[in-house]
DNA sequence: CCTACCGATCGGTAGG
DNA sequence: CCTACCGATCGGTAGG
């Protein structure tokens, strides 16, 4: 083993780290992962694990990038260059549930959970949660607002509800299913995000 | 200070010890509750803090049941003797979201954040969890069934994806108004619960 | 990226 | 309900 390596190398070491510390963190919180249990986990020492990072804090800031970033390309890019307004909605809920059905960490939905980890834990993990967050809200606000500029919503609909109900719905997927072993999670999610816009289909009630 | 105390005392200490845990647990989680913490705001000895409970598991198992034991009463006990149907259902929304705007804790409602906490994380502390949610949400089912039953809903209606979203509303009103600061968090569930439920009122947006 | 180490805190217990 | 203590693990660092 051992030595310093290339920074390609170096490189793909911290990408395996951010994973490991993703799959742990989605199970046991980001609070949770420990240097010692995440080196163990890796077969590294403390010290080659931490390091690529300085300390903790680092690596949770590190980890969250990771993971938001794991999360923009599931859900928001497969629906980047659909049309503005109602059809983008439709397809960020369609590609957001297919994530929560099937999600990239063993503990489901990382972006979810770290909401409540971190929601009432003021500093910088919390700050940077709520800077990602906020940009996710302003695109599910703008499209809405799109959608009601072009009646495909009512002039009356409030788009900040609109935006609060889509992210309670979708967060819940996870621990619904693993709570109490609702299999259906997603798609309940999905019916009642069509519910919430307009599209009331209570017969289509089949995912993907 | 100090000396054994009356079976009275011992459980008003016991009570007081389970109040400051579940205000710790609601801002850290339940598993980020130290003995030495606990004890530190207690001005006790760690010692005399987790003696009421044995350990550490134990200690987390009672604070779970304290918590549900005032959301019980905050949220369900308000409805207990609405008529059941979609009577009881408004009257449930209307406490829990009184309730979500006003938490009993500090960092927010207890058992959205616990219900994220333990998804993934098998163990008695997740079992209990479940066992108290899976009561609330059969509550749930069963008056959605009688709505439908008197006609206040659809026959088409799926229950099981009434009581799921008006679970995943419920929960996300703290990380909301936390994160991002939406003091309209509450004011957003109770619009979006109105709509699954079919009484679609976006004048009415007043609470309480 | 490793070994070897630091002080602090963890959950828990003996004994009073 | 306290003091005093246990081994284990925590985050972190020096030095190579």
């Amino acid at each position: 083993m051992a030595g310093r390596r290339s920074v390609v190398e170096a490189s793909n070491t911290r990408q395996s780290i951010l994973s490991c510390a993703a799959d742990m963190a989605s199970v046991e919180g980001l609070e949770g992962v420990t240097v010692g249990r995440l080196a163990t986990s890796l077969n590294m020492s403390k010290a080659g694990a931490i390091g690529h990072f300085g300390n903790k804090l680092e690596l949770q800031l590190a980890t969250l990038d990771f993971a938001a970033e794991v999360f923009r390309k599931e859900v928001w890019q497969p629906a980047e260059h659909v049309t503005a307004g109602m059809p983008r909605l439709l397809a960020i809920c369609a590609s957001w549930m297919e994530y929560a059905d099937r999600p990239a960490f063993p503990g489901g939905c990382f972006i979810a959970a770290a909401s409540f980890e971190f929601d009432s834990r003021p500093g910088p993990v919390h700050d940077a949660l709520a800077a990602h967050m906020r940009r996710w809200h302003a695109q599910l606000v703008a499209d809405a607002k799109t959608a009601v500029e072009a009646g495909d919503l009512p002039a009356s609909t409030d788009v900040e509800q609109i935006a609060f109900g889509l992210e309670a719905l979708a967060a819940r997927v996870t621990p619904n299913r693993q709570l109490y072993g609702d299999e259906r999670a997603a798609e309940h999610a999905r019916d009642s995000m069509l519910n919430l816009l307009g599209q009331r289909t209570r017969s289509s009630s089949s995912l993907a």
